[in-house]
DNA sequence: CATGAATGAGGTTTCATTCAT
DNA sequence: CATGAATGAAACCTCATTCAT
């Protein structure tokens, strides 16, 4: 059920997926333990379910914020605006999304990281565009990639909504930061 | 002891502070679970006492790393070479510093969280000191700061040591990217 | 459980709170040691519901044995009788309770204690509602009532019911020694 | 060693046998747990000693207590005298004595209930005396010692030195009080 | 679908005891 | 005698999971 799965994420955000319990998880959609069986087939399935549900989202989110944008400079900046948007707005499925894909049963884990995969290619796909095309110059792509990346990602981490920085700002700020580590 | 101390942080860095059993590391060790309790006085306690070896040891290397380096632009290249290096050689007391913290009970966390601000409020101290003197041009220190150390945490994740890229490699690259940061 | 309860009372009678273990509970009552928490929330708890139905039955008893009665010569008589019987006929739930109170944490203990408070001063109220219309002489009604309580309460650790002494005999004779004692 | 036994004696009488620890024993004495058993063979060796040492005392108290007392009236009033001081002096003692015996492993435990049961035949022998010379009225020699025994008992649990009474008024009230049980 | 009770494995921790130093 | 570290059993309790109702 998607209460089921919400309370689960927040959970596992809270506790980690090993520090989450089923007794917690059934207290907090307000059923009891044996019922959560009816709508996932183990706890590890839960876990799944919201890796799946999430890189699907995320990915379709970046192919519908990069469409019709072409330009490396423009697609950098995209790409940029994107993820740092989405880090704030989703923070407790990126952060889960992150740190618990060793809670992932071999399995399950390759679809998760081809998924987290795809994204840095994404990324990366756009420094060696513009490199080639003489809009940027870098020294290694993957290596700025996962620097930028990095970079980004750490907003859902440390910023705080209501604090001094409008979203606006904090997007304008990295775009520029990120914009400097290409330039000529 | 020694050996406890050094299997239980191997452990936790492979499985969590949650998913790590003391059965195990009972075992890592080669003693009794119950032997474990004349060295430690919980599971929460050996967390502890890596928390403080570690933040310890890091603090005191940073400011070893930064003695007798004064000019702000120096200073940055050597904060950027420590932190790097220091990632990478310790990645598994980095790894295990950084994604625990919500594993420790709000009693000890306290310690903890300060130790962390000192360090970012160095590199802090260091960007707005280069803004005052004009060596550096930068939006808002304490995002450009966080931003910089995200970038440069991805290492410890990332970075293969037996990869394409050498150690020094990896570290120009950085130190490039990061001057290009604040570079007027 | 109604079956847990009593296996876990006889458990108590016999080896203490402290010397009773839950396996031997799980096993007398034919179950996992895990199941025993359907139940209840810990040993503790479980000590905290004997107690409060044992006190809650005990005071009950003694009000409907007391009720109707009036000269307070004849309520004497009739508090020996019942407390003779109550202490043979349930002198598991006796023990334990007696016995036991200090395994009861603090935050337990003082419903037991003022339960206990109000049984004894039933007993002191009789004494001194006799002295006071002189149908009883005694130095000091605290005393006497904490000396009677005593005579009485050993019943339920010497008296054997297939014994030489049938219980009528016993009730008997010690409604004589009581008797003898408030005489004037 | 003197002080450990001391110490034991106080833990038991406040925790139990079963719920004191050899770790808080050896803390209450300032030694390590270990070292311990340079002094006694085992826990149960020390709860042997103390139940030896202790109902000898016991016993070579009464004795002396009743000697040169002759008519059987002198010796229940002796008795008495006796049996009240010493559940006072030696509440923690009379206490553990009376409600351990389980705790005794069945090898060592006939020594103490024979023990005991010299006590209480020495009452029930002063009764049958008295009975016999016409000096005492009772319906059950048995029945009136374990009744007068418990009455007497009860104070090592509910008086207070520091309370209302006197500890020479307590004797007299129960003096009294006994001799009433026995009165024709 | 929900429930409540059961399961069995395994969690952290404590226990009395031992023994080389 | 004291120590500190080890032992192995067992303590209480929690876990994910199952299943009859």
């Amino acid at each position: 059920m998607e209460a089921i799965s919400k309370a689960g994420l927040d959970l596992i955000y809270r506790h980690g997926y090993e520090g989450m319990t089923l007794r917690q998880l059934a207290t907090c959609v307000g059923i009891q333990q044996g019922s959560l069986y009816n709508h996932f087939a183990s706890k590890q399935d839960l876990l799944v379910h919201l890796y799946e549900k999430h890189m699907g989202e995320l990915l379709e989110a970046l192919d519908l914020a990069l469409a019709d944008v072409h330009a490396p400079q423009d697609r950098l900046d995209a790409f940029v605006e994107f993820h740092v948007r989405y880090h704030i707005d989703r923070k407790r499925e990126v952060f889960v999304v992150n740190s618990e894909l060793r809670s992932l049963e071999p399995a399950n884990r390759s679809a998760a990281t081809s998924a987290r995969r795809r994204y840095e290619q994404c990324l990366i796909a756009i420094l060696e565009d513009g490199a080639r095309t003489g809009t940027f110059a870098i020294a290694d792509a993957p290596t700025t990639a996962f620097g930028l990346l990095g970079m980004l990602s750490g907003v859902s981490v440390w910023y705080d909504v209501s604090g001094r920085l409008s979203c606006e700002a904090l997007v304008a700020n990295y775009r520029e930061l990120v914009r400097r580590c290409v330039r000529k």
